[in-house]
Formats: structure tokens, sequence, C-alpha cells
DNA sequence: AGCACGCCGACT
DNA sequence: GTCGGCGTGCTC
């Protein structure tokens, strides 16, 4: 017998799968799926057991076959997985062990390579015993069903949705455009539950910030222990448990962020991926995959539906949908036949043209003020982490940099230190300017803790919970500051984008925006469809349950398409605005593009390799005949970062144009040394 | 990935 | 001469 074995090393040189010979006593237990030990170029490695075969055919006759020396265990993957792996591999250049990787569950590789080392000292293929650890204490929702919680009556717009769920025959991904409170996840429930009924599973993914004892509590009160939840906060262990609770088919729905997508489920009939637009639905790291594609392509490979949620659907839904490839069904009124907030924009050129330079206007104060009276609940937005964006000498202009990044640093106050957001780093906040000696360093560009800062001043009494990447950084910490806003009678929550995600509470009657242009003026092509959804988003949460609410958003620039259509909640005010723009500049959804980082310590090296690399694009055959126009190599907008020297090359061509199968091909062709990293972003969603 | 091989400039 | 950096090719 011979076993087809993808090497668990991240080279593209790697991609087909080698043969290997299993020995006699290894047949009867072996299976695709496996993790084995073979020896490969005199060193033994890990590998995945994809096909097995009766005997050598044609393609291994050129070799002496090894054998294969072991087994360890398994199976962690089917063979359709293998078959979605490779399409994962090809369309986003990644190697294949890595897209294999993607469907085991976390922290079995660490546990394989322990496997690995003990075979080579002993002989014998065992898994390690998992050590338990302390499970992590959000787990504590309820798990039995709650009889109160049985699915409501639909309204007619839900039962619509439902319906075009539940309608196999069209085939097409379904995009469900419901504002906030409309009830999608009524929807999301009933048609989880139809999937169930016909002995099918089901897949939910949220964005990961929304992993939160409430969200996750609503479908475990519905679907009891049928629930799987995948998030970061387990451990490994835990992880395991639940992933083989979904093996094994005692669990038919999973919830989970992105990599949920990966759960080995039986028979999988639906999948819905909710807040559809999020960001966090594109892996940051190989495979750079985006969730919503990998999600078509496994409902095509398994025949299950695609649910697409959102209250702002992407421009790439919304095209795909004009263009007839999705199905689009829109959900605009709330269940509770609430109106949506009212929406004032506040033109802080104005306001400080009149003279108040706070960062509240006197609008904002003012509501806040009848908040605290009221003993209601409000939420402050600001984009932008730490103290003050940077520090400045105003007598020769010199701004504190990182060392290891061309970044400025962040001004942090509780510390009173200088931080670096690219790589962490912390520097002392020097007494006056390391260049000219002057006294005379002035803090820019207020962030949050600024405006906590401003808020006690204004209100000293009023309960405030500051909720950003820096008070958020320990385990569970997000869904205490969640907890502490809401046990709350009345107060505050203050933060950056997280605090427009992953949460409804019912008593908050007041949203403010202390300044829109921060996202939207970033030096990025989807800025403003980002800072509109992150707007929309945040001004949902104003006036959920019978209370109106009332939205406050401050802008410099108050004429800008992403506050005028949150004002008027109609998206398309900024998407119709959008569209000329990406149109005209060929950008997504109208082009597919490729950014290549290529990166390493030393410049030279870098700026050679990216040479040859664009040398090569150039006279690559499969670019040539779509049509790709290549722009680079040049610096990156961050050059630099955690002292390693960036350049990018970035590929443009038509829409659907399959990029990243050619320039996996280039990079095959390619040697490099393991001192230069090259990062392929196929359908990047952002370009620094 | 990791290694072996062969090519070329440069230097005790 | 020969040391070493760099590009190339190969591993079932």
């Amino acid at each position: 017998m011979i076993a087809q074995v993808v090497i668990s090393l991240a080279a593209r040189a790697l991609d087909a799968p080698f043969s290997y010979e299993v020995p006699q006593d290894l047949i009867a237990d072996i299976a695709i799926g496996d993790a084995a030990i073979v020896e490969l170029g005199g060193k033994k490695v890990l590998g995945f057991i994809v096909a097995l075969r009766e005997s050598a055919d044609v393609l291994d006759v050129d070799f002496e076959l090894k054998p294969l020396l072991a087994h360890i265990s398994g199976p962690y993957f089917t063979n359709q997985s293998y078959e979605l792996a490779i399409w994962i591999a090809h369309y986003y250049a990644a190697p294949l062990s890595e897209a294999l990787k993607l469907f085991l569950p976390t922290g079995l590789m660490s546990r394989l390579k322990k496997a690995l080392a003990n075979y080579s000292n002993t002989g014998e293929a065992k898994m390690p015993v998992r050590r338990p650890r302390k499970s992590s204490e959000h787990h504590d929702v309820a798990s039995d069903r709650d009889p109160h919680l049985r699915p409501g009556k639909l309204t007619l717009g839900q039962e619509k949705a439902l319906a075009a769920v539940c309608d196999t025959k069209k085939g097409k991904p379904l995009v469900l455009e419901g504002v906030t409170g409309s009830g999608k996840t009524e929807v999301y429930l009933q048609a989880i539950e139809a999937a169930r009924k016909s002995g099918k599973s089901a897949i939910m993914l949220v964005p990961e910030i929304s992993l939160t004892p409430q969200t996750v509590g609503r479908i475990r009160s519905r679907f009891g222990d049928d629930v799987a939840v995948l998030h970061s906060g387990l451990s490994d262990g835990e992880r395991y448990t639940q992933w083989e609770k979904v093996r094994t088919g005692e669990c038919g729905v999973v919830v989970g962020a992105r990599s949920a997508l990966f759960a080995p489920v039986v028979n999988l009939g639906l999948v819905i991926i909710d807040e559809e637009h999020d960001g966090s639905y594109k892996q940051n790291n190989s495979p750079r995959y985006h969730a919503r594609e990998v999600a078509e392509k496994l409902c095509t490979l398994t025949g299950a539906c695609l649910v697409l949620g959102s209250a702002t659907p992407s421009l790439e839904a919304l095209h795909a949908a004009e263009t007839g490839r999705y199905e689009l069904v829109k959900l605009p009124e709330r269940v509770n036949g609430q109106p949506l907030p009212q929406v004032e924009i506040v033109d802080l050129r104005r306001e400080f043209g009149e003279g108040h330079k706070s960062m509240f206007s006197r609008k904002l104060l003012g509501a806040l003020r009848k908040v605290q009276s009221r003993e209601k609940k409000a939420i402050l937005l600001l984009n932008r982490r730490g103290f003050a964006n940077f520090v400045l000498c105003r007598e020769c202009g010199y701004v504190p940099g990182c060392e290891a990044c061309s970044v400025s640093l962040t001004y942090h106050a509780p510390q009173n230190h200088l931080r670096c957001h690219q790589c962490n780093c912390i520097q002392p906040v020097p007494a006056q300017c390391p260049s000219c000696n002057s006294p005379y360093l002035r803090q820019f560009g207020g962030g949050v803790q600024r405006v906590e800062q401003e808020f006690r001043e204004h209100f000293p009494d009023w309960p405030l919970v500051r909720m950003d990447a820096d008070t958020t950084s320990t385990r569970g910490a997000h869904a205490a500051l969640l907890e502490e806003f809401s046990n709350n009678r009345t107060g505050v929550l203050l933060g950056t984008q997280m605090v427009a995600k992953g949460h409804d509470f019912p008593d908050v009657t007041l949203v403010g925006v202390i300044n829109a242009d921060v996202t939207l003026n970033l030096p990025d092509f989807r800025a403003s469809e980002r800072g509109y959804q992150l707007l929309e988003q945040v001004a949902g949460r104003a006036g959920r349950a019978d209370l109106t609410g009332e939205v406050i958003i401050q802008t410099y620039n108050p004429e800008n398409s992403a506050c005028r259509a949150v004002k008027a909640h109609d998206s398309e005010i900024l998407m119709s605005n959008e569209r000329i723009m990406r149109k005209a500049f060929g950008y997504p959804p109208y082009a597919a593009l490729c950014n290549i980082v290529i990166s390493g310590i030393d410049e030279l090296k870098v700026k050679k390799f990216s040479e040859r690399l664009t040398e090569a694009l150039r006279a690559s055959k499969n670019l040539r005949t779509m049509k790709a126009t290549l722009m680079g190599p040049a610096p990156c907008m961050l050059s630099r970062k955690a002292r390693s020297y960036r350049y990018h090359i970035m590929i443009k061509a038509g829409p659907g144009a399959q990029i990243g199968s050619a320039v996996q091909e280039v990079l095959k062709g390619l040697s490099k040394t393991a001192d230069i990293k090259v990062a392929v972003d196929v359908n990047p969603t952002d370009t620094f």
C-alpha cells in the first residue's frame, strides 16, 4: 500500500504530496487524515496522509519509495477538507501544508511535534498526554435549553428572509441586509433549526470580538448541548474537546470566529456569516484567506447554503448581488417598529471657530448631561488608542519615533511613557527635545485616554468604562468590562472600534462619535467603506429597546459621504460614491488585487530579491494572459517594522483573475534564503 | 524548510 | 590558492 503524504513544512516547493510505502503492520489502522512520521532528505519529519493507494502508480516509478515510519493518530481531516485545502493553497498562494493545518484543532501541531521528538528518542509513535489546564471562567453560560427562548413569531420580512435561506434550489449565497434590530439573529436561529431538523449541521461565524457570553448564551439557550463554541478564550484542551464533539456528530451547531469554518462538521447544510463586512474575517497571516470566499467554496463543495448577514454589507457582497452571483434580501424594518436613531452631525470646524476647543462639542456635552440626569447610558467612540498620537518639538519639528519601526511613538498617560503600536516597545518621555534640547514638546492627536481624562473633568462622579486594546489585553478582560458596563445602573462606555461590536445594551440612549475623521482618512482605498460601516454599527447601539436613541457624530468634514449616509441611514449615499471611485482607480470589486510584501533585516537583500521577483513576475505568461499590471517594487507605507525592511509589489488584474495561483507558480521557480520573508496577500483588505 | 552543490569575487 | 556569500535544485 502507498500513502500520499503532505509534508508538514511551509515551503512552496513541497506543495505536492510525496509517496511512501506503508509497512504491512500499519495497513490495518492507517487512514486518510492521519498524521504520520516519514523520512525526507535524511531527516524525520511530520506529514499528513491525504490519499491511500493499493500499489505504486506511474508517478512513483521514478523513486525508490521510502517506508512510512509511523502513524500517530487522527483522522484530522477528510477528503473534502483536503480538496478545500488545495483550493486555498492555490487561490491564496499559500504552502499546501499551511492550508491543511487550518483544519487541525488548535494546539495539535505542538503535540505532534512532541510526538515526533519522542519517536526520534524511543522509536514509539504516541501522542503526549494532554496536561489539563484551568478552564476559562466565561464558559459558565447556560448549557440547558431555556423554554422561554423558544422561536418567536417572525415578522413578514423575517418570514421572507427565512424562506429565501431555505430555498436551496437557487444554490446562491444569500446576502441578508438588515438594519440593527431587524431580527437577523432570529432568522439565523430558525434557519439553523430547519437544517438540524433535516439532519444537517450548521456553522455560524461571528466576528471574534462578538464571541461574548451574551451572543453565545443566546444560541446556547436555543440549542443547548448541540452547540460547540470555538473561541480564542479556550485552552487547547477545551478546544480539542469541542472539536471532537463536532467530529463525532455529538454537536451539530458550531459557533465561532473565522477558523470555525474548518470545524470537522458532519453533513454540513448551512453556513452563516454574521456581520459579513467585518474585518476580522480576513486572516492576516498565511494562508491569508477571507472567510467569505472560503465559505463560498466550501458551500459549493458540500452543497450547503451560505447566508451573509449584515446591517452594512461589504461592497463586495453588494456587487456580487448586483451581478447575480449572490441573492439579496433586505430587512429594512425593526422588529419592534421603533424608528432608527436620529443622527446629528456636529461640525467641529465651526465649534473650533467659535472658540470651543474641547474634545466634546457643546451639543455632545448637553446630550451627555441629559443621559446622566435620566440615569441612562451612553457609548462614546474614538478609534484611536493611547493619550496622544504623537509628540512634536515646537522649535525644531522633531517627532520621537520607534527605533525598530518607521512610525512615530504614541503617548500613553497611565504609564507616562511612549509606545510603538507596531512592535509594542516602550520609551521614556523625553523631558526636552532629544534633537535641539528645547523644552517645548507638545502632544498632538488625542486618543481615548485623553477623552477619558476630559470626561472625568466634566463628569467626576459618573461611572466610565474604557475599552480599548490596552484595557482588554488580558484574557476575559473584554467580557469583564462589558459586564461592568452592563451592571452599572447608569454610565458611559468609551473606547475604540470594539465598543461598536458584540453587545446589545437596552438602556443605551446616546451614542457619541468623538471624531469620525480618524477612520475615514486612513490612506487606504477601503477607509470610507470601513469608516461608514463602523459609524453605522455604533449608531445602531443607540435605543435598542423601547427607548428612542440619539446619535451625535463629530467631524471636521461634515460633507463626506460616510457621515451623510449614516445621517440618512442610507448606505447607497456612500456606496454609489464608492463605486465611482473604485471603478475609476481600478480597485475591488472592479479589479482583483494581490499585494506581495518582501521583508528582511538587510535592506539591500530585501530590495534585490524584490527586483528579482518583479522580473520573474513580468516574465510570467499567466500574468501576461490575464493582462495584469505590476506596480513596484517600492518601500511599503510601513517601510520598517520590528527591524525588518519592507518592500512590496502590487499586482492588479480584471475582476475574478486568479492572480494568486500565477504568483504561486512564479515563486515556486524562484529560490530565496531564509532571511527573506515573502508574504502574498490575495485580495488584501489593507495594503500597509 | 533545510541542505548540498557550484559559481564567482576577494583576500590572509 | 581557499573562504564565503549567493543562487539553484532537491527531498518520495
